[in-house]
DNA sequence: TGTACATCAGTGAACGCGCGTTCACTGATGTAC
DNA sequence: TGTACATCAGTGAACGCGCGTTCACTGATGTAC
């Protein structure tokens, strides 16, 4: 992140990424509340209070991981849906709603990182909100940039319906420029569904009822892609 | 819950009350984490080892109170469905959907606790399974009480794909006697979003973006309704 | 190119704290005859 | 109805443990002249 320009400032990012690797790996191991500055420490072969120099607190060390986390993720997304013909928005949106999946999967203690329960006393700084957008930017993307191929009539049952009255249409409006505000709601319940299914699958909810998470992912990501008028039923 | 038949048993059931409603404020002071048999014992008046006459350790206090937390949110799922008349299949759902997110609004810490990242060492019994089930029930009997009254036809995008590639039909043909297995998806993806919804809104997701979540909440729900067939378009 | 000084990574000891769980015990309450 | 005994709630001390954070320090590395 930090330009490092003399080999000071070089050794010091490299520690900084030592210790974030280690505290990753003690997350998955104990999940968060067991992630201990000492134990990072002491897997270093450091004294505790040489990682004081890096980080002024845990919830420090916390925030970096959660920023992390979140521009992980939505690199992971944007690249699959770069990958995909810009025309093709079907495509596109499959492309990264798997991104996401497969991100979580192969991260699970990072996605319950930002997307699990909060932590106790923790505050996300505002630089988190904008990491947290990365995603929805991509979702956003995608779909105004089919409006403007093959313009799609607004949805019949949403006619009429205020979405100011319930969403922040200014704040969507950055987030996702180019989509209608009476997309919004479809786009929000898109994102939420994904999640949600993510959440489930990887928080258990599922044990018992679905065989196979693969399959049945993509059966969501295909309904959602006609409610999004991404797709012909 | 054990039939309390002389003064002693009574007095046991009583105090075993009084740790749970202490431990339950606890959790929601300080998080899941955040919760120690020292302290539920210290705002008891009583000595910590005391506490091991009723839990015969911390994860079993835990374990209570998840199934009280599923069993708490079944009741008030399944009292809201009672109140509708049975034939309005779309008021039975809107009045489930809304006793849900009344529940966890009122109860954000348990919702927690049984909906967001899983304790790290812990394995939930099976009893719980259970007990997460009533829930679904629910949405289940509305469904097939709504097909027996009026029988729909199967969404088209649904016909020729067999469930039973992804979904456990005989597990989820317990819970949703009398549905049809081609309904399982849409019924799982309907409970998927609601929950995904509720774990958007209390763990922040949604800050920023949506501004009156009440509002936001009965359009999914309705949306949900159109897509289950339990309400026009 | 060499030297003086500033910067900064890491040390080691200490602070004050909280935790789960075990164990031998006291004394009140309930039960059986 | 009264007594002897069993049951069991709660005590108090102890075990061994881990934590975040502060502080004065050493010694190596970089910078300016």
């Amino acid at each position: 992140m930090s330009k490092a320009t003399n080999s000071r400032a070089l050794a010091r990012d490299a520690q900084i990424e030592a210790i974030k690797v280690v505290a990753r790996r003690l997350i998955a191991e104990k999940s968060v509340s067991g992630l201990s500055l000492r134990e990072v420490s002491r897997e270093l072969g450091l004294v505790s209070s040489a990682l004081y120099r890096y980080f002024a607190t845990r919830d420090d060390l916390l925030t970096a991981l959660i920023l992390d986390a979140y521009n992980d993720l939505g690199q992971s997304v944007e690249r699959a849906d770069a990958r995909v013909a810009r025309a093709d928005a079907y495509a596109r949106w499959r492309a990264s709603a798997r991104a996401i999946r497969r991100w979580a999967t192969h991260n699970p203690h990072e996605y319950a990182l930002i997307y699990g329960t909060p932590v106790p006393g923790y505050a996300a700084p505002t630089a988190t909100i904008e990491a947290a957008a990365r995603v929805v930017r991509v979702l956003g993307a995608i779909l105004s940039e089919s409006r403007r191929t093959a313009p799609r009539s607004v949805p019949k049952h949403s006619q009429g319906i205020d979405v100011g009255r319930y969403l922040a249409i200014d704040v969507l409006a950055a987030i996702m420029p180019g989509v209608a505000p009476e997309e919004y709601l479809k786009a929000l319940i898109a994102w939420t569904t994904i999640f949600g299914f993510l959440t489930f699958e990887l928080f258990g909810q599922y044990v018992g009822s679905v065989k196979n998470a693969n399959l049945m992912f993509d059966r969501v990501v295909d309904d959602l892609a006609v409610s999004l008028n991404l797709k012909a039923a």
